[in-house]
DNA sequence: GTAATTGCAAAAATTTTGCAGCATT
DNA sequence: AATGCTGCAAAATTTTTGCAATTAC
């Protein structure tokens, strides 16, 4: 990991910040680039790319990595939990009124030093809810 | 999802199965090709990954999609959380004392049908805390 | 001017698929 | 005999990389 780097302010770097924000939803890095390229018609995948890994580690937005799919980034950088439709993979965040509680590991049986965890929620949106019959049957949305 | 298939016990399938068995470490469907192919020179990969699914499907084993990583695959399928070297990439059953409680999100302001959750732990296993500074720099392991 | 960054093209890594022939039931 | 399954080759998907040209500082 390099620190001697002085980053630099390119226009690219500035629209693709842009870009996650005002997508809002969880997008990955091939929607980011299908939207950049509005504004960037010249802009190439990887460059994307690169600018969404630079800014997820200078954590201007985060990235994310859930179940088996594409990475996708949040532009909601405070802490937060996600939810997964089981049917179409939407994402949304988790923000509600209880606290979701993780008792900690660190009395358990390995040898470990244990830093954190994750939790995804797992659930049925309400488009996909609506389309799929009583009995929750998997449905294309 | 075709469930009127008769499926059939071929040896490849037999063997992919035992070989996620005896691996025991949480294997990614590349190394159970490369240890199957030991017994079964002639195999070939797409049917790993094929018979992989159908027995994550079947569930006598379990499939394991956590943090931007391969794919990987449990042989133990009863209830039990994972821990991933931060470093390494090692993945181990978290097997302990105390249960970890996630409360659930029923009543969070969302309008998603919760069917469950995933959490996954994020450590540093012993031997890259052993091969790492005091000061937890990444170390190759 | 220096060097961080880009665009492009090519490759890497993982997983899926079409299909003719094989093997299990 | 019927059909589920395999091996192979080819493609699809997602992400990374090498490099010459460009651009921010």
């Amino acid at each position: 990991v390099r620190t001697d780097v002085i980053p630099r302010n390119t226009r690219q770097r500035t629209v693709i910040l842009e870009t996650v924000r005002t997508l809002g939803n969880h997008p990955s890095a091939d929607e980011v680039f299908e939207a950049v390229r509005h504004k960037l018609p010249r802009v190439s995948l990887s460059t994307v790319y690169r600018n969404l890994e630079f800014l997820a580690n200078s954590g201007l937005i985060r990235k994310l990595e859930m179940g088996g799919l594409p990475v996708r980034f949040d532009s909601t950088v405070s802490p937060h939990f996600h939810i997964r439709c089981i049917s179409c993979n939407r994402i949304d965040d988790l923000r509600g009124r209880r606290v979701v509680v993780v008792e900690d590991a660190r009395d358990f049986d390995h040898d470990y030093e244990v830093l954190g965890y994750q939790v995804e929620f797992i659930g049925l949106c309400s488009n996909c809810r609506a389309e799929s019959s009583p009995h929750h049957e998997p449905s294309a949305c």
